[in-house]
DNA sequence: TCAATATCCTATTGATTAAATAGGATAAAA
DNA sequence: TTTTATCCTATTTAATCAATAGGATATTGA
């Protein structure tokens, strides 16, 4: 349902999270932790620092970190930014029936925008913890 | 956001909706109305029949009609029919963010699934007769 | 019965998008 | 001023979407 982008995209950030204040990863160091292509995690970074949602330091020792808390990031953002389908023009012009399946799908999609405006990446965040918490119970 | 199936499986059944309790209407008529091509709205009429949207009487003087009312479909059977990219499984296994991902990710596509089940073609209908009645304005 | 008609099935083609890779330009820290 | 890491552009490969084609199958209607 998601493509890829969008599930190395909250993979990133979800590392990115775990970062102390004022400090910063590289996408290298991050595609190694995560067993991700290098180059390719690359160009989501750059499409999530174009969207405002990571903040860059270039240069050595630079990197990303998290233009703002993670619940203030919605799941919209970047499924804006990442999935090139979600905005994708639906045709409302042509005949009777073309124009109404197009403004009905129109409005489902509005549908789908607000509930992806709803989610913010702190429920990630838990879904995170979580694991992390299932891993110290076993042992 | 949504493959053409989908558009012109809707523009399918919205035909079918207009016509007379008991009777049927062939795909190669409905293509030449709505200006579709007549071997792809076929394999749509196909899946629907599949999926137990719509009845077929085959043979000549044949074709498809509604199974069910309007209000008895839901846009959620019509879109895991026609777009297949809805029931493709998201993987929650390997490292934690991974799962974490993959469980939230799946709680989200949930979530639309629970919004595309209250949404029947009843409203798909209404904006088609909002169509038909700004004509009448017009006249 | 049987010819006409319309669905049904399988396979192929072409176009578009997704995913990954590559090489080097640019900027900034050390 | 060297090192490091981002940034940019282009290309390749794979997968999916959209459309087309031809014929097999079933059923109606004469």
């Amino acid at each position: 349902m998601f493509p890829k982008k969008v599930h190395y995209g909250l993979r990133f950030l979800l590392t990115l999270s775990g970062l102390a204040e004022g400090s910063h990863l590289g996408v290298a160091e991050i595609a190694d932790r995560e067993n991700l292509s290098v180059k390719f995690l690359e160009a989501i970074a750059v499409a999530l620092r174009k969207g405002d949602i990571v903040d860059v330091r270039r240069g050595a020792g630079g990197g990303y970190s998290l233009a703002k808390p993670l619940k203030e990031i919605t799941l919209y953002e970047i499924v804006l930014i990442l999935d090139e389908k979600l905005d994708k023009e639906i045709v409302t012009e042509g005949s009777n029936t073309e124009k109404a399946v197009g403004r009905f799908l129109t409005s489902v999609r509005n549908d789908y925008g607000r509930l992806l405006r709803r989610i913010t990446l702190e429920k990630l965040r838990n879904y995170y913890a979580d694991e992390n918490e299932r891993i110290m119970y076993y042992i």
